[in-house]
DNA sequence: GACAGCATGTAACAAGTTACATGATTTT
DNA sequence: AAAATCATGTAACTTGTTACATGCTGTC
């Protein structure tokens, strides 16, 4: 609950949890909660995959900062459904998000995943700048595997080593991979 | 704090974070918290890499469970410094949780790191653990994948799906790599 | 009659982050 | 004189997990 109460609704900065959550309501519309956490595990949750109980902190929260808006509806019998709305202030919000630069792996696949809310040269440039990201994990590795082959040191430390080796060379084809696709879409 | 109060020390679970910790210790022996957060930067923090004031609320956390002992050694104009040493027990709660079956990828990762401290047979029933998990995660992305090509559905979430598999595949080759390698050394 | 499903939420943790606070010593 | 190093810790917060609580409805 902090960002919203130091700063106005317009400028607050939202984290990648509340980010991820108007996304979802950005791209499914007005939803309850127990609507939205199915929908999750069928999409975005291959990215993130909140638990029921931290989607229901997360939307309150979102209406607290202006960024949704709640509306009740009678059930007969079952308690009343919570249906959540994006507001243009949260339109704006997630906007402002999507288009900062990725300041986590975990943030660039959350922006990726969504790409069709993010102006397609935002985007190119969020994947070059996870190939960067790459790159530096890459060099940084292959800096300590002289120190640390499969004989001196630790053997075991070698297997973590060659592990995060080739996946950041999988990052990197991938990266390349996925900037070729989103340049033959484009201009 | 939760565990150590209801049940006693010699059966309490601990957590991944105190496994690392304990591991830690084991390794390079008595040690202080700033000493022990150097340490890490250069080896299991590729694998886990801790706050530095998450590790300073470890290690009391430890000395109340009685799995680490705490020594206050004068520091001349500096601030005592405070040396952790494992404790029979400790080690005893170390060994219980590194030849459990890995609970999550990051805890397989752990143990394998600190291999050396586990019995080779354990070891290579934990790597199998591993290949199991990514071998199901595969058929998941795959049984997705022919819903969710570049054409139909949507363009950005072929780009996780294909990141994921290949993520999958590799961890499977991988996985027998050290297999081999762990098998080879063996009997 | 038992259990799964609908629909909401709270509580209690565990893990992890950044920033603040202190105060002497050595280096630039 | 400023800044980095040594060495400890606290505070406030976000994220995420599991388990508890409630209560009605429809199915086996």
């Amino acid at each position: 609950m902090g960002p919203a109460q130091q700063t106005p609704a317009s400028t607050a900065t939202i984290t990648t949890t509340e980010a991820a959550v108007l996304a979802l309501l950005a791209i499914e519309g007005e939803n309850s909660g127990y609507d939205l956490m199915r929908k999750v595990s069928r999409a975005i949750g291959h990215v993130w995959a909140p638990a029921r109980s931290q989607l229901y902190a997360v939307l309150p929260r979102l209406v607290g900062a202006g960024h949704a808006s709640r509306r009740s509806v009678r059930g007969q019998g079952r308690p009343d459904r919570q249906l959540y709305t994006l507001t243009p202030p949260g339109r704006d919000a997630l906007d402002a998000w999507l288009q900062a630069e990725p300041d986590s792996v975990e943030s660039f696949h959350l922006k990726l995943f969504v790409g069709r809310l993010v102006p397609p040269d935002v985007l190119i440039g969020h994947v070059e700048w996870f190939r960067r990201d790459a790159e530096s994990r890459l060099a940084l590795y292959r800096s300590i595997e002289p120190t640390n082959t499969r004989r001196g040191h630790d053997f075991f430390h070698y297997f973590a080593l060659r592990g995060g080796i080739e996946r950041a060379e999988h990052a990197l084809r991938w990266a390349d991979w996925v900037l070729d696709e989103l340049r033959r879409e484009g201009p």
